[in-house]
DNA sequence: CTGAAAGCGCTTACAG
DNA sequence: CTGAAAGCGCTTACAG
C-alpha cells in the first residue's frame, strides 16, 4: 500500500511493523520516553515520517485518562461580551501558548448544565474561565472537581481556593486617577462599570480612595455597563449634573470612546476643558485619532499567563491562587 | 459503594450489571436503539439514573469512528478580527445550536500547520470556518478532507464545491444605496471595505452598479479596513477630496461609527447635510444615540444556518452548495 | 533497552 | 429483543 494511496490513517501497530520493532518500542518513542536506543529511535521516527502517522487520540485518551483537551468557558453568553476586546485578547493570549502544546481548545458559551456536566465528566483536562460578571452560575466550585483558572478574580466564596490571574484593579484606577490630579485636575468625575462586576467595583474603589485622599470631592459619579452607547449616556449624564467637571477617569476604554464622542460633539476641548483617562488600552485607544491616555492592562499577556499556570497545574506543579499582572498608565493626548 | 462516595465514573458496565443486563444492551438503550423491550430500557434508564452514568467520549469515538467534536475556525487571527461583532455573532449562532446537541466546539485561531494537520487526521468531525479575508492559508481544499462549511464565500478554486453561508452582498449594498438615490441624494459617496475580501469587493459593486445606474457620479471612493478607526481616516478623506458630498454608504456598521464622529465633530448634520448608510446592523447601530440606518445582515442566524448545515452534512444528507440569507435595510435617523 | 499482554470503555456485527 | 465476542488504537506495568 503507498502512502499516497491509502485514505484510513495508519496506525502505531503499522508504524511498529514498518520500523522492524514492538508496538510499546514505538508508542515509547512517539511518547519521547528516554528507554530507547538511538538506532531504533531513528528507524521508528523515519517509519512514522514515511507512514506520516499522527496518534489517534481517542486511544490515546482511552489509555491514560488524559485528553489533552482543554476548556475556555466564558459564563455570560451575551453577545456584547464576547465582542469586548478585552476578552477577544484574552483569547488570543489563551490560543497562543496553547498553540505550542499539544492541547486543544474547546469553547463554552454560557454555564448551562450540559457544559457543567462535561467539565465534570472527565471530557477536558482542565478548564480556563474568563468573566467579568460576578454571577458565576454555579462555576464556584468547578475548581473542586478539575483544573481550574480563572481570569479576574472570582467573587464567590470558593475564591480563597481558586486559581485566577488579575491585575490590582483598585491600585491600577488609583493611578490612572493620580494622573489627572497631579496634572492639576480638581474636579474629577467617574464613569463607573457595573456593580456587580468585581473589576468595576475595585476600579471605582480605587478611584474614590485617591479622590479623598487628595481632598477632592467624590460625588461625581455616574455607571455604565462597559459598552461605548453606556458610555455615550454616562457623560451626557455628568455633563447635566456636574457642568464643571474637568476630568473624568472611565472604567473602561469602550466607554472613554462614548465620553470623548460627546464631548467632541458639544465642542467641548479635550484635555484642555476636560481631561480623560480610560482603561483597558484597548487597539483602538492608541489609533491616532483617538490617542486615549488610559491604564494599560495586558490583557493578551493574561490569557497567556493563564494558560501556563493551567499548565502547571496539570503537571501536577504548586503555584500560587492568584497572579496579578502590572499595569500602566499610557499618557497620551487625552490627559 | 455508594454513588456519593465514589469518585470514578461509572461505567457501562456498571451500569448493566446495575440493571441485570448486558454491556450490549445497556448500549443500545443509552444510544436509543430501538431493538429493545420497554421493561428493560426503563430498568438501564433507572440504572444510569442513579449512578449519574456519563457515557466516555473517547472510548464511544475509539469504538464507532465519530469524534462528536466539530471545529470552529478563524483563519486570521488578529486581535482585530476576532473582536469582529459579526464574528462574536456568528460564534453565538453556532454555539446556540450545538448546545442542543451532544457535539462539541474545539476552536483555532490562525490556520497554522498544526490546526491543518489536526483537522484532517480524523480529530473532529466537520469543520466550520469563519473568515473575512480571501486568503484562506490553504483552507480551500479542507472540504475534500471532511465535511466543511464556511461563513461567506470563499473566494478560491475550490469554491464551487465548497459549502458556504453568505449574504447577496452586492444585492444588499445595493438596496442600502438605492435608499439613499431615492431620498433624493445626488452626491453620493462610499467607503468602502478592504479589496482583498470578496464581500468588501461585492458591496463596492453594488454600491457602484447602483450609482451609474442611476446616473450619477461614482467618483467619491475611499477605502477602510471595517474598523472604526479606518470610518474615522476615510471619512476625513472624503470631506477633504469632496465637500459636496449628501451622503454616504459605508460598508460596516463599525466604519460607520467612525464616520459619525466625525461628522459630529465637523457640526455637519446628520442626515441633513450629509446621510450615512451602514451595514451590518450591530448592536450599537440601535443604540439610542446612535442610531444608524443601515443594511441588516442576520450575522447570528447565518451562524445557526452554519452550523445546521454542517450537521445535515453530518447526517449525510444532500444539501445546497450555497445558502443565502436575507437582508433587509433598516431606516433609522441617519438617513 | 525491548516485547508480550492486559486493559482503557465503548460499539457492533453475528448468532440466536 | 438480547448476549458473547471481537475490535477500535493506544499505554503501561511487568518481565526479561
Amino acid at each position: 500500500v503507498s502512502p499516497a494511496k491509502r485514505t484510513t490513517t495508519p496506525t502505531l501497530e503499522e508504524v511498529a511493523a514498518a520500523a522492524g520493532v514492538s508496538r510499546s518500542t514505538a508508542s515509547r518513542v512517539v511518547n519521547g520516553s528516554h528507554l530507547v536506543s538511538e538506532s531504533v529511535r531513528a528507524a521508528v521516527s523515519a517509519a512514522i515520517e514515511q507512514l506520516n502517522y499522527t496518534p489517534n487520540r481517542a486511544a490515546r485518551s482511552l489509555a491514560n485518562r488524559q485528553t489533552m483537551a482543554i476548556a475556555l468557558v466564558v459564563p455570560e453568553d451575551t453577545t456584547r461580551v464576547f465582542a469586548d476586546p478585552y476578552f477577544a485578547a484574552i483569547t488570543q493570549g489563551i490560543s497562543r501558548v496553547l498553540a505550542e502544546t499539544d492541547y486543544v481548545l474547546t469553547l463554552h458559551l454560557g454555564a448551562s448544565e450540559k457544559t457543567q456536566r462535561y467539565l465534570r465528566t472527565g471530557n477536558v483536562d482542565g478548564a480556563l474561565v474568563v468573566s467579568h460578571h460576578s454571577g458565576d452560575h454555579g462555576l464556584a466550585d468547578l475548581g473542586g472537581t478539575l483544573p481550574v483558572v480563572f481570569g479576574g478574580r472570582p467573587i464567590d466564596s470558593a475564591s480563597v481556593t481558586s486559581y485566577y490571574v488579575d491585575v490590582d484593579n483598585a491600585a491600577a484606577a488609583g493611578a490612572g486617577t493620580r494622573h489627572l490630579i497631579e496634572s492639576g485636575r480638581t474636579r474629577i468625575a467617574t464613569i463607573a462599570g457595573p456593580a456587580d462586576m468585581p473589576a468595576a467595583i475595585d476600579r471605582f474603589r480605587g478611584w474614590t480612595a485617591e479622590i479623598e485622599g487628595a481632598g477632592l470631592d467624590a460625588a461625581r459619579v455616574t455607571r455604565g455597563d462597559f459598552s461605548m452607547s453606556s458610555g455615550v449616556r454616562a457623560m451626557r449624564a455628568l455633563l447635566a449634573a456636574w457642568p464643571d467637571i474637568d476630568a473624568v477617569f472611565v472604567a473602561s476604554d469602550l466607554m472613554a470612546l462614548g465620553a470623548l464622542s460627546v464631548l467632541r460633539e458639544q465642542g467641548i476641548r479635550v484635555p484642555t476643558d476636560v481631561a480623560i483617562v480610560g482603561f483597558d488600552d484597548i487597539a483602538a485607544a492608541a489609533e491616532p485619532d483617538t490617542q486615549l491616555t488610559t491604564v494599560h492592562q495586558p490583557s493578551l499577556e493574561m490569557g497567556e499567563e493563564m494558560t501556563r499556570r493551567l499548565l502547571r497545574l496539570l503537571r501536577g506543579e504548586a503555584i500560587e491562587h492568584a497572579h496579578i499582572m502590572e499595569t500602566t498608565v499610557v499618557v497620551r493626548r487625552t490627559a
